[in-house]
RNA sequence: GGAUGGGUUCCCGAGUGGCCAAAGGGGACAGACUGUAAAUCUGCUGCAAAUUGCUUCGGUGGUUCGAAUCCACCCCCAUCCA
């Protein structure tokens, strides 16, 4: 199976211009092609993962990738599936940002001679003159066109300023350049990136009578129709210090039943063989293939090290028995302890399983949740010797599904 | 610039002088049931030195014993007109 035909398998593929042309280009390894990614947060997503992820699949395949960093795009932010302005950023979180990526991607892709190029379209779009962009880009859209498009018809009752709408002549501007410089005749992104990618081909088309193709991943959704890879915390991030390995290692064991196959499609580089076989798995049995993609994930974003440590703390906890070694650790100072006792609601909020002393103290009093090595606690004046918190420390827990266990240095 | 309607808690949205930390729904969290799933049912959801106190209804001032609610000015958004 070609890779065009297993992009299609894992339902990767949500949009193309011209399928015939494409497919040739990809399983022939002929093409470049750019995917931009816009510096929002100081870590990339799963969204993002997914984006590497088929950037990783088509170098397999011969092709040249070019990974786009927006340092200019960031400067404005594209209001597409939103409903309101994203906030300016600073043009010092935007090259923090570009940082934090540039360290993640070079994990996923090769860069270097031959390999991988990256780029940053600050270094053409920040010098570009107003009047002179009006005339050679801007006499190629059409307001009443653009107007139309999906990802501005829907700020349309929000509103939307004019800043944003300069958006997507940005990114068609990104295309046309990537396309002389570096020979670049293909866009990719996610499907909510569908009319900002073909303003790029016409504008290539209409100031260069050439064809440049685009093509779009189908976003990562799951049976409800809602974008994965978020929680009530904000996003799943692929940063260590911002998603620990075990927090992500539980998101994607703890996906729907009718989600998992989807994911392990879309998300891994499992054989396709492989998976089908899962999908004849019923019943409790998908368990199996959660952890399956949770392993794999982890491994992917982490390393198989943190992988196999996240696999082996969530036994721990929920499987019994195991090994508790590798469950999410909390560690205090003495300064955290008053005459070397802590009660539970600070041990609580130390340990981040509550987001309030009132928080906490509900889940002790109200909810009867809390636990202490396993020992039910719902007295808030329960206190912790720091000897109890030395060495091993304990095993604090809300709920059936929250634990850290918490020690002191 | 003009007219009209708006801005309420994580989100949607009710509330037009005290009974308001603010209805209802969603989400989140907890419990029952399970398979660390879904669905369903129940509870719960501002903060803290907790029978009390403090902060919150776009902003700033004002009226009042008392303001999310009334008044003034300002900021922002939508729709129509320019």
């Amino acid at each position: 199976m070609k890779i065009f035909e297993e992009l299609q398998a894992r339902g990767l593929i949500a949009q193309v211009t011209d399928e015939a042309e494409i497919r040739d280009l990809l399983n022939e390894g002929r093409a470049t092609f750019y995917i931009g990614f816009d510096p929002t947060a100081d870590s990339l997503h799963v969204g993002h993962f997914m984006a590497l992820c088929l950037m990783k699949r088509l170098q397999m395949a011969g092709n040249r990738p070019i990974a786009l960093l927006g340092g200019g795009t960031g400067m404005v932010g594209d209001p597409s599936g939103r409903t309101d302005m994203r906030p300016m950023m600073t043009v010092e979180t935007i090259n923090h940002n570009i940082e934090c990526f540039k360290k993640q991607m070079s994990r996923f892709i090769e860069f270097g001679e031959g390999k991988a190029i990256m780029v940053n379209n600050a270094d053409w779009l920040l010098d570009l003159n107003y009047v002179q962009l009006l005339r050679e880009v801007g006499a190629h859209f059409s307001v009443n066109r653009m107007l139309a498009a999906e990802c501005y018809k829907q700020r349309m009752k929000e509103g939307l300023s004019f800043f944003e709408f300069n958006y997507m002549i940005m990114q068609a501007y990104d295309f046309y350049r990537l396309f002389l410089d570096y020979g670049c005749q293909m866009q990719f992104g996610g499907d909510d990136q569908w009319s900002n990618m073909l303003a790029g081909t016409e504008l290539i088309r209409r100031k260069l009578q050439k064809n440049a193709y685009a093509m779009t991943q189908t976003l990562l959704l799951n049976s409800e129709g809602k974008k994965m890879g978020k929680t009530q915390a904000g996003a799943v991030w692929l940063d260590p210090d911002k998603t620990s390995p075990f927090d992500f290692y539980q998101y994607w064991r703890n996906v729907d039943d009718a989600d998992v196959l989807h994911c392990l499609r879309l998300l891994t580089f499992l054989p396709l063989e492989q998976i089908d076989e899962m999908d004849k798995w019923e019943g409790s049995q998908l368990n199996q293939a959660k952890e399956i993609l949770a392993r794999e994930l982890t491994s992917l974003v982490h390393g198989e090290d943190e992988a196999k440590k996240a696999e082996a703390g969530a036994k721990a906890l929920f499987m019994g028995g195991g090994d508790s070694e590798h469950i999410p650790t909390v560690e205090l100072t003495d300064e955290d302890l008053t005459e070397g006792t802590i009660d539970v609601i600070s041990l609580l909020v130390k340990a981040e399983l509550v987001k309030s002393r009132n928080d906490g103290r509900r889940a002790v009093e109200k909810d009867k949740c809390v636990t202490v090595d396993g020992e039910k606690v719902t007295d808030i004046k329960f206190q912790l010797e720091k000897e109890q918190l030395s060495g091993d420390g304990v095993l604090l827990g809300k709920g059936k599904k929250s634990f850290k266990k918490v020690c002191v240095k």
